[in-house]
DNA sequence: AATCTTGTTGATCGTATGATCTATAAAGAT
DNA sequence: ATCTTTATAGATCATACGATCAACAAGATT
């Protein structure tokens, strides 16, 4: 005879199998904090019934929350993205009382915090490949707010008066990226305190351009 | 009246829907190659019926060649990334006959004809996401075969006797790798030339660690 | 031209998945 | 306690997808 219907495997995140009823923002919260691990994990493509589970609620539940699967993914995207980083960054970036140096080692500490968390890669890269405007409007806006006015800062800096093309830029952004990539996407091991190594990249970065870090 | 039973929009590729019929190593490679094209585009979850109608034959055709799907993936693995790049890059990098600096141009200009392809870069980030070992080994291979004897080689050039650390080679690595991800996962505009941007980062990377390069 | 071999098709099966709908019961109000 | 509201569960639908199989026909053989 069949005792517990329900296996421990399936694990059951709140012990029991009771229905708990919830206030509908705190639901709602839950299933898309839930969400993002799970579409983080599986991609999204992930099925809905797999993540009910996970959730320890009906499959059909989250389709009270969210008109379709699209919209639920939207609000992982929102969730993951929205105002994640500093807005005041672009200021931050070129305000030259500060030294040059301190403000791309002050910046990407901050930055790579976020984009080295296994969520925001993984989702950022799924997305990316699904083809999303998402992406293209988050690199667009690191172009256009921080890379742009690094071009100039970097440039001014110099002592021989060298300016970093774009390129250059997105090299030296793209290499720092690249660690949470290997971390997170195909998963090698990795310093856990990339400071370091983000450090050395801005250093070896700032000196070909010649600009002087000794004031720091 | 309906004349074409099938529309353009299908877009047969034989332009007939006459049944051919080829010998199977022929077939096989025409489903492979079909395969990776389609895969790269829609990702290793694409159905085989896209995939089918693609190369106008039928779905059930590809399960005569292939016994389900995951060995057609893996014949999809095996065509994009089975000696791709020349074995004896090892030897090359490590002949101190040749300028360093030279040396990691030539592979890099060799390795980035490979890794920019659109197929290769996109079927690798959908392999690495879905956790693939794969991507493991490849970049295993990588950093024991490429990177590992280019510190020695970067250290032994170094006129301040500086040697980078591994970190350091997977951020030199990595900041030309991300152009490919800019332009083939995020479709971000790119040079159509990156060369340029790969020497200078090469030339940078060599100038921290105080490579002379005025023997090129 | 008739026959044989086998590459290819069309129909079909079982299951997985997004989505819908009605019944139920948990929490708050009276 | 009882009533009311509505969050939640369970059953179900329609379709999509991987996979199978018998039947057909293109090309080789005689």
């Amino acid at each position: 005879m069949i005792v517990n219907e329900k296996t421990a495997s399936d694990a059951e995140p709140q012990g029991k199998n009771m229905r708990r009823r919830l206030h509908p923002d705190e639901r709602r919260q839950l299933i898309v904090d839930g969400a993002v691990v799970f579409f983080a994990e599986v991609g999204l493509d992930g099925n809905t019934r797999d993540l009910a589970k996970r959730l320890g609620i009906t499959q059909s539940l989250l389709f009270n929350y969210f008109a379709n699967k699209d919209a639920l993914i939207e609000a992982v995207y929102e969730q993951v993205y929205l105002n994640r980083l500093s807005p005041d960054w672009p200021h931050r970036l070129v305000d030259r009382d500060v030294p040059l140096r301190s403000r791309l080692l002050a910046f990407y500490a901050d930055y790579s915090k976020l984009i080295f968390e296994y969520e925001w890669m993984r989702i950022f890269m799924f997305s990316g490949l699904a083809g999303a405007e998402l992406n293209r409007r988050y690199l667009e806006h690191m172009h256009k707010m921080i890379l742009l006015p690094l071009i100039d800062e970097i440039g001014a800096a110099s002592s021989a008066a060298i300016t970093p093309s774009m390129e250059d830029l997105w090299n030296l952004h793209g290499g720092i990226v690249y660690i949470g990539i290997r971390q997170h996407i195909y998963r090698m091991p990795c310093p856990d305190e990339p400071i370091q190594a983000i450090e050395n990249a801005v250093d070896r970065f700032l000196k070909a351009f010649e600009v002087d870090v000794s004031t720091d």
